[in-house]
RNA sequence: GGGAGUUUAGCUCAGUUGGUAGAGUACCUGCCUUACAAGCAGAGGGUCAUAGGUUCGAGCCCUAUAACUCCCACCA
């Protein structure tokens, strides 16, 4: 028997242990069902997952589950990214120090200690949600087998000539102390000055003026240069400019990219102050003059500035400028700049020794795997492709930080020649593992590990590779190649996605997956997008759990379209607890109904009861196909929508056949037992995606006819019910009218009708001669006066009784 | 500056291929109906952002504009 009410606090953890000791999300390798698999996204480990991340995460669970009740076999791991940056800022955070006043070792340990410590807060959070994962095949972004997988991908990469180590200018963070990825740049408005700087030239001491914002590079300036087009400036090329204050002579140089309305029209070019010096720096082979040490000050060589931090430079430049009256103006400015995004600090260029992969060769390779793949919302693709289009970088994979994958790599301490693991020695650890060889070419034998890190992304990019168990014995290459679906937020399409991509085309020339599902973003209010840090998540994940229970918030999580942002909005709550709760209440009704009640062959339907069977093969369709469109909240509102005319109408209508078989009959009764056993049940398959934790006490209690109703399968009714479908609903609508007549005159709804007078269609007629006896007693009529008209229906009069005494 | 998305009832959102504007919620009016008052029956509430265009007919298609969100570029 069914509760009188559901205790959702109490049920949901009882299923949860149920499920976890039948291991009813166990992927099995052996079945011959065929394979779908999910991605999922390892959600970083530093800190808190908010109701952004359930929203999110919910959708590609009812996915899985979806697919699962179609009789596939879920291939569905969770990971956890407790790799790099984010981890070690999280223990810096906790900690109150820095990772190198803690020393590698230590700090490492805590790394692990603190990510573990999370992971077990993630898995619980994620559990009583009820995700359907198996968490089995679970993998973090750092552990020996990811580690290996990690290397091998980057040495397959070394080998196929798409990874390499070079001294280039890569973006630098002061803060972070390491460089970082055109990806992780996040821009931010900022407010300075623009200061206007006089320069004299060499030849006529003719004085000319340089807008900047960076006076601190005047240092580093290389070159000075106008458009040649622009005729106010384009007689100072070829001449020589003398840099003030800082006494320094360089050329004076043509390029179009100057843009004459811009600054004063002319520009100057240092190594490095942003992307452009840089294509001019390789374009003129310009000499490099670098200025800045790696935690953001002057380097000591530089007179006068050297030792000084670069805002502090900047200010006694301006002064000495001023000084030396060289300064014509300054004026305020807001600009944007680049940032790194897991700091917010502004980022600098660097030159040093790093790892590369190639992007820029093989955009168009890119652009293609884009292509074949399919894309949820499908305008996604344009985010994809235009950040494709736009990127201008190859891929720096090298972090001078301590917690992450270690290059397996060595270099020769007389030539520099990289040494690299064998496969068969992965993974390893160059800090403490030595190379195989003992000589290298040159005669050298002593090596030197490479102690750089690789980015997180390089780690998260093999997702597919790590759950394909990539160059184990056992693996699942042939099953995942491709994976069936990738879900993420639109943030991480330029990193997540794209990093996949490049991997999964190098290592095998093909796409990582067949779908990608993008999830909109919650908004704390119109406008305001919620996230961790702006802190402006009012509620926790876990309250919320408590106060209306996993299900309900799995109600909210899948409504709305797919892709698009949703204002976070505690009604929507309100509306799943009411769902779930008549869900129940049916069922209790139900399961009253069906106490002598046996399944047995039978096709004598009644006419109502051909209509709602009608009804549900009919949602059920729309249903399943929002759902093969990867679309679960217009899935969900196209039940609901169902479920609540169920309830309301068909319940009605039945009621009193299933209450008094005296006076309509056994069989009638039977009829209608076996239509509302029949939809409950698959009600309950279909909510079950939504609402995992109720339908299952449900069918355990009325079906159980597998070990959860998790895994069985739905099969469509094969009626041919559409006539009784539409003759129902006009049905229904007379019954609407005379209802409101009712509550128009104030009384309850189970006064009688004395008479009614229809005009109906022959169809509609026959229909109320089948119908009669559930029409009237839905109704309470009393005398049912039936006319016949051409098209249509019309209620001609409705003449109340007296309303029952009480 | 380029691109994408959004704009529909007070609020949160649906609206398939063009064919009389929908749901929930809130507000209002009734009703304790042999599952459910966390319920049931009903009422009111909309220049479908704006302006044009195509069409017999536009919330939907086309053009322009505005506001908001996101991505990219600009940072001299």
């Amino acid at each position: 028997m069914l509760d009188k009410k559901y205790n959702a606090q109490e049920k949901e953890q009882k299923w949860q242990d149920y499920w976890k000791e039948n291991q009813i999300y166990k992927f099995d390798k052996d079945s011959k069902k065929p394979v779908y698999s999910i991605d999922t996204p390892p959600p970083t480990v530093n800190g808190k997952i908010h109701i952004g991340h359930i929203f999110s995460y919910s959708q590609t669970e009812m996915i899985a589950r979806y697919k699962r009740l179609r009789g596939y076999n879920i291939f569905y791991p969770f990971g956890f990214d407790d790799n790099g940056l984010p981890s070690e800022r999280l223990v810096e955070r906790e900690q109150g120090k820095k990772a190198h006043e803690i020393g590698r070792e230590n700090f490492s340990k805590l790394c692990y200690e603190t990510t573990d410590k999370y992971e077990r807060d993630f898995k619980d959070l994620f559990s009583k949600m009820g995700v359907s994962t198996d968490w089995g095949i679970a993998y973090k972004t750092v552990s020996p087998s990811t580690i290996k997988i990690s290397q091998k991908s980057f040495l397959d990469l070394v080998k196929k000539g798409h990874a390499y180590h070079k001294e280039s200018p890569a973006l630098w963070c002061n803060e972070c102390m390491t460089s970082i990825a055109q990806a992780e740049l996040e821009t931010k408005t900022i407010k300075t000055t623009f200061n206007y700087v006089n320069f004299t030239t060499v030849e006529d001491g003719e004085v000319f003026t340089i807008a900047t914002t960076r006076p601190e590079l005047l240092p580093a300036i290389v070159c000075v240069f106008v458009n040649p087009n622009d005729e106010k400036h384009k007689h100072l090329i070829g001449k020589t400019a003398i840099i003030p204050v800082v006494n320094v002579t360089v050329p004076i140089m043509a390029d179009e990219k100057v843009a004459i309305d811009k600054g004063t029209g002319v520009v100057m070019c240092c190594t490095f102050g942003d992307q452009t010096d840089i294509e001019w720096w390789k374009k003129y082979n310009l000499p490099l003059k670098h200025i800045f040490t790696d935690n953001g000050r002057i380097k000591d060589s530089v007179p006068n500035y050297g030792g000084l931090k670069i805002k502090e430079a900047r200010a006694k430049i301006v002064e000495d400028l001023q000084a030396a009256g060289c300064v014509v103006k300054i004026e305020e400015l807001e600009h944007e700049v680049q940032t790194h995004e897991r700091c917010g600090k502004e980022v600098e260029y660097a030159v040093m020794k790093q790892w590369f992969i190639d992007i820029m060769n093989h955009k168009k390779d890119f652009i293609e795997m884009g292509n074949q793949i399919t894309w949820h919302p499908a305008h996604m693709h344009n985010r994809y492709n235009e950040w494709v289009d736009n990127i201008m970088w190859d891929w720096c994979i090298s972090r001078q930080r301590y917690f992450g994958v270690p290059f397996p790599v060595w270099y020769c301490k007389k030539c520099g020649k990289p040494v690299f693991a064998c496969e068969e020695d992965l993974p390893v650890n160059p800090l403490v593992d030595k190379p195989k060889i003992d000589k290298c070419e040159c005669g050298c034998t002593e090596f030197v590990p490479e102690t750089d890190v690789m980015d997180t992304w390089a780690t998260s990019s093999v997702t597919p590779l790590i759950n394909m168990r990539y160059g184990e014995k056992e693996n699942f290459e042939n099953i995942l190649k491709p994976m069936s679906l990738r879900s993420n937020a639109s943030e991480i399409i330029r990193t997540w996605d794209f990093y996949t991509i490049v991997k999964s085309f190098y290592h095998f020339g093909m796409i990582p997956w067949q779908n990608v599902m993008i999830s909109g973003f919650i908004m704390a209010s119109k406008g305001e997008k919620i996230s961790k840090s702006k802190g402006n998540s009012k509620v926790e994940p876990l309250d919320l759990i408590k106060e209306y229970s996993a299900d309900v918030i799995r109600y909210w999580a899948g409504s709305g379209r797919l892709g698009t942002d949703v204002i976070y909005s505690e009604e929507t709550f309100l509306r799943g607890r009411k769902l779930v709760n008549k869900l129940w209440n049916v069922a209790k009704f139900i399961e009253m109904h069906l106490a002598d009640f046996e399944d047995k062959k039978f096709d004598n339907y009644q006419f109502i009861d051909r209509w709602i069977l009608g009804k549900f093969q009919e949602m059920e369709k729309g249903f399943v196909k929002y759902l093969d469109e990867y679309e679960v909240g217009l899935a969900l509102n196209h039940l609901e929508k169902f479920f609540w005319n169920f309830c309301d109408n068909y319940v009605e209508i039945v009621k009193h056949r299933l209450y008094r078989p005296e006076e309509f009959g056994v069989e009638p009764r039977y009829s209608g037992q076996k239509t509302v056993y029949m939809i409950l049940y698959k009600l309950l398959q279909d909510f079950s995606i939504y609402f995992p934790f109720i339908t299952e006490e449900i069918y355990q209690e009325l079906y159980k006819k597998e070990k959860s109703i998790h895994l069985t399968q739905i099969v469509p009714f094969e009626f041919d019910f559409k006539e009784e479908v539409k003759l129902g609903d006009d049905l229904v609508d007379i019954i609407s009218v005379a209802r409101g007549e009712k509550t128009a005159k104030n009384v309850t709804l189970k006064t009688p009708i004395k008479n009614l007078d229809l005009s109906v269609n022959d169809d509609l007629k026959k229909a109320l001669k089948e119908a009669e006896k559930d029409f009237k007693a839905t109704l309470f009529v009393e005398n049912l006066n039936v006319k016949t008209q051409k098209d249509g229906y019309n209620v001609e009069k409705v003449e109340l009784g007296d309303p029952p005494q009480q």
